[in-house]
DNA sequence: GATGAATGAGTGTTCATTCAT
DNA sequence: CATGAATGAACACTCATTCAT
């Protein structure tokens, strides 16, 4: 019983979380940092300003945590989709794919992000650039297979290739309307990236054909 | 007398104007808004807290005003140098090779920039979105021509490409410790471009052999 | 067989109470207040803390409740050495020295009580001043009977005596490092007070040389 | 102008500063330190919450600066009556007049000194216990050049006799409704003292007759 | 115009107290 | 009765903004 209580009160303290941090992050996008005030998140969230100090140590702490929660949740999909794949080009599809999917998913949390991407160097004291750098960790990753794999071409520099496609991916989120016409936007990044690095005679349009409407059943 | 008198003043004050938008650049950059205060701004620019009243409105509109500024001057470099050239190639080279040697002189002013970006779109009472949105218009009008031209395929996606584009350029700005080898990032950046994009058998690399050294003795 | 658990009952929150008062005075003297919380007090004394609302009204109540018992103990002990002796200058000497090993046994009390003391004079919400009052007309209880007995000159202001006898213990008590040498401290205060109130001819350390050895064996 | 405009300033200033600390001083005697809020003073003294911090770093500072001013005070008066004077009963009568005055005049001053006297001694990071040890050194001073006068006796334990000295002074203090009466009770407290400690034959009343009347006209 | 002392609205944070379990 | 998570009143402190000099 004691266990079921405990997991009982667990679960009710981890569903406030959710919702705090759901809420705060709403907040947070809507405004800058020093607009949102803490009696607004408790009141929207329906819990006293002091439990907002129980859940977290301060303003900040709340603030880093939702992209800390955040990016800990991409980062699991998309090193658990990456660990299902061994194909470069489904892996980077997949990888451009769930990215955008969770960006849909979670707006708030990336206008968030991306505000203190820049900021956050050097020091990390919020432990966010730990969890940048394995998203970028493992675009690196899959380029490397992919030149194994004999799909990309060798020579290349692999770093900088690498920021470029997150910077490619970043812009695709900047197309406005574009949510709905996702996967053709994807499929012409593809398409581009390849032709520009990819090895001769690679079209991602032809490979994928198939693999598009599976991975809409398993993955959506 | 008046002429000169009253330049002198408008030149004393365009100084201290500079001035203020330096000092208060470096500290936006180096911290966030809420805990860069007017105080120290005053302070490290040896005027008055009052002066910075008589410069901006508020302290918000003195964070703006600095991307303004810069964006304004940026935009100045960018249309300028599209205007003296009528080759794709060189057009985008220029444009990117700018946009990073801007970056270079003005760090600050683009780590605020950045931050902002995306909070801004629908509104825009700072002036900010539609500043940004030349930058954009001008990458449009750059692949346009490059279209009408046959440096670039037709019946692509402009707008995606746009953004794909800049995206890129930003993706290449977060390279560490390229700012020394930004010639040959940019020339990378471009060979993978126009693969992607380009005609068949262009090849940026033998175009602009002549071009590089052209450009830098004009434009530096 | 309910009253002996009532009883022991009882004596467990007796128990719990005095390692409250106990754990909470150390607090207390060791910062204001106001640097005291709550849940230390309860941490500190391994209790809830809802147990501490339980057992005292406020924090404020537990406070001068330390004040309060302490007082109370204190002048149960006066009063009853008073009662057992009939001899003034073993009624000073007494009330010297057991003020002076309370003080010892105690310290944490005597810094709140001496804290509070100037502050607790008209009102007396919470009942110290009354119990102040006790030990101050216990004072002149021994003064009178010191001149009726013929100990102590007549015709001199009672009420001011008492006042610099209590004023001179509490002086005793801020001379650092004497808790060893106390009792020479306490006969070389009675010594003075004597010359300086006594009737001529009167030597408390001749007078006392038999009784301080019985005393050690009786109060210690 | 400079230096008249420069010296009003300073003045208003100060002016403002010590109608703060007066103020603060009454209220903070009125009620706990926890009790009087910043606001209250600030509404109280009619100058703004933030002038308050312009005077003093925080809450905490005002409140022990009340106690620092004063000690200050009252460390010059009674060093300087002490360096006029060269006769010891004089100057222990002067030291307890002075006390007596300068406690009438900073009632409040003065209760929240005591509240704090106690509290303060090892590390003394509000400069206090230094200022209290000023006053227990004069007193010294003054009991040792009264044996090398030969007034009071050889031999005996000064520290002790300094402390029960201020303690019978602080003594004196609490006897309700004295401070009409206060010159006989001090001449009280220096006949029981000097038949306590001082050397036969001296009687304060005799000696100081013709003193007490020049006293009042110099120093009152 | 330039200045910086004065202002007070605004807000993060604490912590005594309550009460459901 | 015991507990400690939840609460929100209370308050210290900051800092953008003003305005008298």
């Amino acid at each position: 019983m004691s266990r079921s209580e405990s997991s009982s009160r667990e679960g009710k303290r981890n569903a406030k979380l959710e919702l705090v941090l759901a809420v705060a992050g709403e907040l947070f996008a809507a405004s800058d940092f020093q607009h949102v005030c803490m009696d607004d998140i408790a009141v929207r969230a329906g819990v006293g300003k002091g439990t907002l100090y129980n859940l977290f140590r301060s303003k900040e702490d709340l603030y880093f945590s939702i992209i800390r929660k955040r990016l800990n949740e991409l980062i699991g999909i998309l090193e658990q989709v990456y660990d299902r794949r061994n194909d470069t080009l489904k892996n980077l599809r997949s990888l451009i794919l769930h990215l955008h999917k969770f960006m849909s998913k979670h707006a708030h949390f990336y206008l968030i992000w991306k505000r203190e991407e820049n900021g956050i160097d050097q020091d990390d004291p919020r432990g966010i650039g730990t969890l940048q750098h394995r998203i970028y960790e493992l675009v690196l990753r899959v380029l490397e297979r992919g030149e194994k794999e004999g799909t990309i071409r060798r020579g290349q520099d692999r770093e900088l290739i690498g920021r470029l496609l997150l910077g490619m991916i970043d812009g695709l989120r900047k197309i406005p309307g574009r949510v709905y016409s996702r996967e053709d936007s994807i499929d012409s990044l593809l398409v581009i990236l390849l032709k520009g690095i990819g090895t001769e005679g690679i079209d991602p349009r032809v490979t994928y054909h198939e693999y598009k409407h599976k991975v809409k059943r398993n993955d959506e």
